[in-house]
DNA sequence: CTGTTAGCGCTTTCAT
DNA sequence: ATGAAAGCGCTAACAG
């Protein structure tokens, strides 16, 4: 019991027992047993995210912004990756529910038998808040980037220099951001009366439910391919993210073809990359860091609230940035 | 108890009982309280990761080959992230070490108190493992890419290719991989009868014990226009990383340089874009994801093992991947 | 086949 | 200023 005091800083100890107390611990290398004293206080200080891709720059600074809050606060933050399915989403949140973290992230692209699970998770008790992910339940927070908005804007951006003829790249999705922007895309199109094209549209399989993962480099070199043996291919793509358009540009190059000359492109999420690729590259900003810091505040209000909140919403803006891929005269097109 | 049995599957319950458990579970949301069975059972069927910087693709393969391994004999991993600062670091460990996960994976870049208070930690009983990382201790296994020898050939190559004049961009270590590679340019240099030139080596200032990141575009982008600068600049560069790299080619091509004729360069790693530059990039493959299955294969060989186990160490040999940023004539070239 | 006892290491409360 | 008792939820070992 002293020792519980003097480890804490709680209560009253003779400090020239504190001294011995603080001694013998270094001596015999003692450290508090976390699964005790979670078990007796029923609170681990420890908060779960579950993320789907970490090779994702995205997920980076997710990470980024949820421990920063978190660490601020005293909490640990623990990340648990499942990228191969579903399935290994549902271990995650079966592991971090069983280790009583007090509260679980979610930054992994919806799903329905994920959604179904997650249900069953909040119901138990587990505070849950979605980040970047469809979820609706009344329990649960929900922030995200406004990737309907982002997807408009790039396609409209491309309208607007005069493009007709636009084609999407990336793996179709029943769920999530990509869909998102997709329909930001379908919409823009009908906005300005452009009937979409379904062979301008090439992507992955949808396979939305078996593999969580990101549109790639590969999908969007393998798509922009496809789209330039189009009898009348497009003069301008909007890929699903950078790496996607990093893909196409390279496609593209391949074939001795100029950017944004014969063919614009515009990526999004604004990776760290996006200035340096030649040309460098027009895509949409989201303000990922920032999703990062909301989810982790309202995951503390909600944790220290005593009793179960009302949901929280929070959609961000998304900002078009518009680099030479798009419009040429830069130093860096080529 | 009898709850106990039928949760575990094992010992005789009779299927009535079994069934009506399960019901009864179902419907109040029953989950087995994992601290408890921890605290009983002394283990926790959990490991910790600990990584510096999740934006870094070698963190992302790293978290790959681990998990692998580690699901597939039912052990859950949690991933703690520290990018800012050595205290974070050991705020990782404490929280890891607090939660009793049954063993710690470290891969963050080596410091001295990093390395101090990653001792404390084994001789309180915790197996350790370091991933890539230099740390020398009777009870913890290692295993790493040779570093050493890759930057050795990285060099070599662009020795052999006639250069003389070759420049190091990447930040000063004094521990780690980076370290590494800058050893290896030297021997190099020195095994063919260069003089290094310090003016020739650029990079940001000597931080290691501060922040535990990688050395960026931005750094490859400022050293560049750096050696450029020079009354004589170099005709090669080695980059200690393929960012790094990226940021070093952009700067080169923003002053109408080509390459590989007036400037070649090799960067480190093969990240999946460096195939995708242009031109596309020389660098040195690392067998990161096979690192990351190695160290959690021998993490529960310590684990399962009785008794302290002595050290296992294990090199594993990189490979130098020649694209058109040093040799002229491919495709992408420009 | 099921229940009882004890104890994992901690903290809250109450006594000294 | 320190200690004793009780209990957090679980499981090993032993009854029944």
């Amino acid at each position: 019991m002293t020792v519980s005091r003097v480890m804490n800083q709680t209560g009253y100890v003779h400090p020239a027992t504190r001294e011995k107390v603080l001694r013998v611990a270094n001596e015999f290398n003692y450290r508090r047993n976390g699964l005790a004293r979670g078990l007796k206080m029923q609170c681990t200080e420890t908060i779960g995210l579950v993320i789907g891709d970490v090779a994702n720059p995205f997920a980076a600074e997710v990470i980024r912004g949820v421990r920063e809050v978190l660490t601020a606060r005293g909490y640990t933050l623990f990340v648990c990756v499942c990228e191969q399915s579903i399935k290994e989403e549902v271990a995650a949140f079966e592991s971090l529910a069983d280790h009583r973290v007090d509260g679980i992230i979610v930054a992994t692209r919806a799903s329905q038998s994920g959604n179904a699970h997650l249900k069953k998770l909040i119901e138990s008790g587990v505070p849950v808040v979605a980040l970047g992910r469809d979820f609706a339940h009344r329990h649960t927070d929900f922030v995200s980037a406004d990737h309907l908005k982002g997807g408009y804007d790039a396609t409209a951006h491309l309208i607007q220099l005069g493009h007709k003829h636009i084609g999407f790249i990336g793996t179709k999705q029943t769920y999530g951001a990509g869909l998102k922007r997709f329909q930001g895309y379908l919409e823009a199109l009908r906005a300005h009366r452009i009937t979409p094209q379904e062979q301008l549209i090439v992507g992955g399989q949808n396979d939305a439910d078996q593999t969580p993962g990101y549109s790639t480099e590969e999908i969007g070199y393998a798509g922009m391919n496809r789209l330039l043996d189009l009898r009348k291919p497009p003069t301008a793509i909007f890929a699903r993210n950078d790496f996607t358009a990093l893909g196409a540009i390279s496609a593209i190059k391949q074939r001795g073809l100029c950017i944004p000359q014969d063919v614009a492109v515009v990526g999004f999420d604004d990776v760290p990359l996006a200035s340096h690729t030649s040309p460098p590259l027009t895509t949409v900003f989201q303000p990922t860091h920032e999703q990062g810091k909301i989810a982790a505040e309202f995951m503390l209000r909600r944790i220290e609230a005593l009793e179960p909140m009302p949901r929280a919403e929070r959609v961000l803006p998304c900002r078009l940035v518009i680099r030479e891929s798009t419009v040429a005269g830069g130093i860096g097109a080529n």
